[in-house]
DNA sequence: TATTGTGAAGCCTTTCACAGCA
DNA sequence: TGCTGTGAAAGGCTTCACAATA
C-alpha cells in the first residue's frame, strides 16, 4: 500500500491511455517508442509523458526511447494489473451481457467470474441464443456467498438506475473491495470501498460541448 | 462558437456529473439542491461546484440553493445538449447493439438514427431475436450517403480495433463533426473533427490502482 | 546525435474565507 | 440566518529548457 509518493490523479488516468497506446504499438510490431510518439498518440505533451513515468522510475534509454514491451510491463505493474482481478457483473441486460463478451477485459487481466440478475432464467435465454453462455447467470440472492467462494474483489453494476444503490449495498455487504457503477444513477458507499461512477453519456457530453463551443 | 471565456476542461467533465446528479435528484422529487449537496453526491468541494457554475452565470438563490429543474436546464444549455444530436453507430457487435438499446441516450437528447455493419444481415438476426430492431442495420458502404441524408453529426465507433481507424476515416469523409471511439485502439483524425477515444478498461484501471495503492 | 530525466518557471485549478444577498 | 458568488491565497500540474547519457 502507498507504494509510491503522491501521484497526480491525472497521471493515473494518462497511464491507462499510455498502456492502450503501447498495446496498439505492440500489435503493430513496434519495438521502441519515444516519448514524442506516445505523446502524439495520446494527445499530450512529450515532457508530460516523461514526467509521468519518472514518478515511478527510469524506464527509458537516452537517445533511444522506451522499449515497448518493458514499458507495458512497468505500467501494468504500477496500475496493479500485473495479476488477475476477479469480477462480478450484476444486472445482465444489454450492457451487462456485452461486458460478459468483451474480449478486451481478459487481455488486461480482468476476469469476469460471476454474473447476477434478478431473473437469471429469462437472461440465460438471451445470452445463450446470442452466443453460448460465457459464465453462468446466477440469482442475485446468491451474491454474497458466491463473491466469497470465488474470491471476487470487484463488482460491476449494470442494473437499471433504480436498483443501483441497492446492488451497491449488497456488494459492499459481500465484501468486494471496489465497485464500478455503469448505471446512470450515482451511488455512494462506505469510505473503505473504492468506487467509480462511470456515465456513458459523459463522453458524448464532453464531445458535444467542444463541438458547440 | 466560443460562447464562453476559457473554461477549464475539468469543469466540463464535472458539469456532466452535476447533470447526472440533478437528473437523479429530480427523479426523487427534490426541488432544490445546495452546492454542498451536489458536492457530496459528486465527491467534490462545494466551492468548486459554485465556481464551476459561476463561469456561466448566477444560477442560484442565496440562502436557498439551486432550483433543480432550472439548473438542469442551464447545464444542458452550456453543454450544448439543449437540442437533439443525431448519431450513427458503426459496428453492431455486442457493445454496438447495447448502445442501440440504451435508454439513457435519448433522455439526454442523443438520438441514434443509423446503425452500420459490414454484415448487416447476420446482425439483424441477433438484434431482432433479442428485442425487435430499434433502427435498421445498414451496410457500411452506404455510410456516406446516409450520414448526409439523415443529417448525422456524430459517429460512434464500436468495431473491433483493427477496423477502428478505417471507420474513423470513413466518418470523417462523410463529414461528421464529432467521433466517439469505443474500440480499444486509439484513432486519429484531422483537427477540424472533434474526437474522443473512450476506453472501457480505463475506469477499471483507475479503480484497481486505488485498490492496490 | 537523439532522446531521456528533471529543476525551475509559469500557469492553471482548487480551496479558503468572507462579503453579498434572499 | 443560510447559502451563493467571488477575490485572494494556496496548491498542484504542466511545460520549458537543458544537463545527462546511451
Amino acid at each position: 500500500m502507498a507504494k509510491y509518493p503522491k501521484i497526480p490523479e491525472a497521471t493515473i488516468r494518462r497511464l491507462s491511455n499510455y498502456l492502450k497506446a503501447l498495446l496498439d504499438l505492440e500489435s503493430k510490431q513496434e519495438k521502441v517508442a519515444s516519448s514524442a510518439l506516445i505523446a502524439t498518440i495520446c494527445n499530450v505533451n512529450a515532457a508530460q509523458v516523461r514526467k509521468d513515468f519518472a514518478y515511478f522510475g527510469e524506464f527509458g534509454i537516452r537517445g533511444m526511447g522506451y522499449n515497448v514491451k518493458e514499458l507495458k510491463f512497468h505500467i501494468k505493474e504500477i496500475l496493479g494489473i500485473n495479476r488477475i482481478w476477479r469480477i462480478a457483473v450484476v444486472g445482465i441486460g444489454n450492457l451487462g451481457s456485452s461486458l460478459l463478451m468483451y474480449k478486451d477485459f481478459l487481455k488486461q487481466n480482468y476476469k469476469i467470474v460471476a454474473a447476477f440478475d434478478i431473473d437469471p432464467v429469462k437472461v440465460i435465454g438471451h445470452i445463450s441464443e446470442q452466443m453460448g453462455k460465457p459464465v453462468e447467470i446466477l440469482h442475485i440472492d446468491n451474491l454474497k456467498e458466491v463473491v466469497k467462494a470465488r474470491n471476487i474483489e470487484i463488482g460491476i453494476i449494470t442494473t437499471p438506475p433504480q436498483e443501483a444503490q441497492k446492488v451497491a449495498n449488497l456488494l459492499v455487504d459481500a465484501n468486494v473491495k471496489g465497485i464500478l457503477n455503469f448505471s446512470p444513477s450515482p451511488v455512494r458507499v462506505a469510505e473503505h470501498v473504492k468506487l467509480r461512477n462511470v456515465f456513458f453519456t459523459a463522453a458524448l457530453d464532453h464531445l458535444v460541448y467542444y463541438m458547440s463551443n
